[in-house]
DNA sequence: CAAATAGTGTCTTTAAGACATTATTAT
DNA sequence: ATAATAATGTCTTAAAGACACTATTTG
């Protein structure tokens, strides 16, 4: 059947007329935060190295934000969804052609960039940051690895009349050599949803502490009960290093023998052993996704 | 300290002499999925009437899709966030000034608007319907609540040595009077992110079928682990009829006695009992972060 | 052997699943 | 009385928390 609108034009016509116009439209950036997992320096020759959580950023070449750390990122354009945007830069900084990509939110603040209306529709990508060669893009200079420390600094629950909304700050501190970025986020969870906001900020360009922050309580919620962490590792792993992976993102210290329980599903043995380590040789796992051979 | 470009500019300087240039940009529209629980016509004077989930959905008065049922939604304007113009769509629609919002997902298929280049950031609301007077907006002709039905057809699980995937083949209606909307979605679940497609579509404008498919998983799985069912239901309700809704969402009945025993912190006595039930009568409750009185 | 980590066993605690029983109401 | 729902008790099952113990390795 054939619809007729007011002005007695079928779909084709109206669609062939059709003229957007002129209202004001924003630009579109696909951001990414993009995490890995690293060993800290080896302490001595039988220790194992702690494991630290890291993310991707680049140091901005050109105005606005000249000389600050940002999220690696870029405009969508016209026949590419946010997500192939989103790949597409992931594929220019680290040369990775595929990874865990998952979207978080569309940050759409009207004066978040100084320049012009950009809403940025933000992702998250996990990788085995191992072995990685970082490229810097186009109108950056530089593409380092932070560590990342995220700790909560106060939390507080306010009961009024209209509800009751429960604040949580949190710092979040990124280290890369001698650069240390800081930054502070306030969450406030209430009843119309929950909320974000920068209450400081120090080397991070727009509102990327925003940003990292809001993947972050993504990534900690989401490890709890699914199998994403797999996501950051290598091929072959132990336990133990499965485990450290977890407690870095939780930040805080689990049971082996309950954390072997309910990860049991989730990997495989393989045989093969570590050597040369000063104790025992613990055995080599993979994903449970990746066949055997 | 003031950093200097490579054109020797200040930030000042570079943001006063900035043209955005005439990158092709999208529009951004905001849409709305609402949610109510209602409760189906009475079956006799002593049995409890059943709970159903429903949808808002608004009959296109206009080309493109002139006829269909399409989401609430509408364009971002320039100072204003998606959120807040989410808001306002609520507010048009519904009369409501709050209620629970949440970000979903931003869809951004390039070819999802057949006009023109349009993303949609998809919002989910959560409200009690009782009492709402429906009031379509502009380019609208009908504003409806429609009962959900959703139920998965089929489910499999593919091993290839790249990764294993899990695909779910969803049936979705929607039924309003002797109107009845169908579709069919397709949810992949693999090592790349999770992916919706629709393979089967009838009566729903643009791609919203994918968009109430994606808020409904949102929805189930939200429930289980947060208090915002809560948001479904009237100022004073029996627990029975949180139990309905919870069972609504999960599509599965739950005991009774391990409901009450998982939901006891999210509520709070009144005292109150519900009157002229063919029953024992049975205690109303409030929200646990609405103060007594 | 000493200093590490690997890998399990097991007891306790808590939450969820599955019924069953008793208590109240309006007709 | 009867047909409903309300409210709670309790036994079972499963998962998580908390330790402790034994097993291997290399300098």
């Amino acid at each position: 059947m054939t619809h007729i609108n007011q002005n007695s034009l079928t779909e084709q016509e109206f669609l062939a007329q059709y003229n957007p116009g002129y209202y004001p439209r924003p630009s579109v950036a696909a951001d990414m935060v993009i995490f890995t997992v690293g060993s800290a320096p080896e302490p001595n020759y039988r220790k194992l190295p702690e494991k630290e959580l890291r993310v991707l950023l680049i140091r901005r070449g050109g105005h606005p934000h000249l000389g600050k750390w940002a999220l690696p990122g870029g405009f969508v354009r016209p026949r590419e969804t946010v997500g192939e945007a989103a790949l597409r830069e992931l594929r220019e900084e680290t040369g990775v052609e595929s990874a865990y990509l998952e979207q978080l939110c569309t940050f759409s603040e009207p004066d978040r960039d100084p320049r012009t209306w950009v809403m940025s529709c933000a992702h998250m990508a996990l990788m085995d940051g191992e072995g990685i060669q970082l490229s810097a893009g186009d109108d950056a200079s530089d593409a380092r690895w932070f560590r990342i420390k995220y700790t909560l600094l106060e939390e507080s629950k306010t009961v009024s009349p209209s509800g009751s909304t429960c604040t949580q700050l949190w710092q979040l501190e990124l280290t890369e050599g001698d650069t240390v970025l800081f930054a502070k986020v306030r969450q406030t969870s209430g009843q119309q949803g929950d909320e974000i906001t920068l209450t400081e900020n120090d080397g991070l360009a727009f509102d990327h502490a925003k940003i990292i922050a809001y993947a972050i309580h993504r990534l900690r919620n989401k490890v709890e009960y699914t199998d994403l962490a797999l996501n950051l590792m290598p091929e072959r792993f132990t336990l133990t290093e499965l485990q450290q992976v977890y407690e870095v993102i939780l930040g805080e210290p689990l049971y082996k023998a309950a954390f072997r329980r309910k990860i049991k599903d989730l990997v495989r043995e393989t045989g093969e052993y570590i050597e040369n380590a000063g104790h025992r040789p613990s055995q080599l796992f993979r994903r449970y996704w990746e066949e055997s051979r």
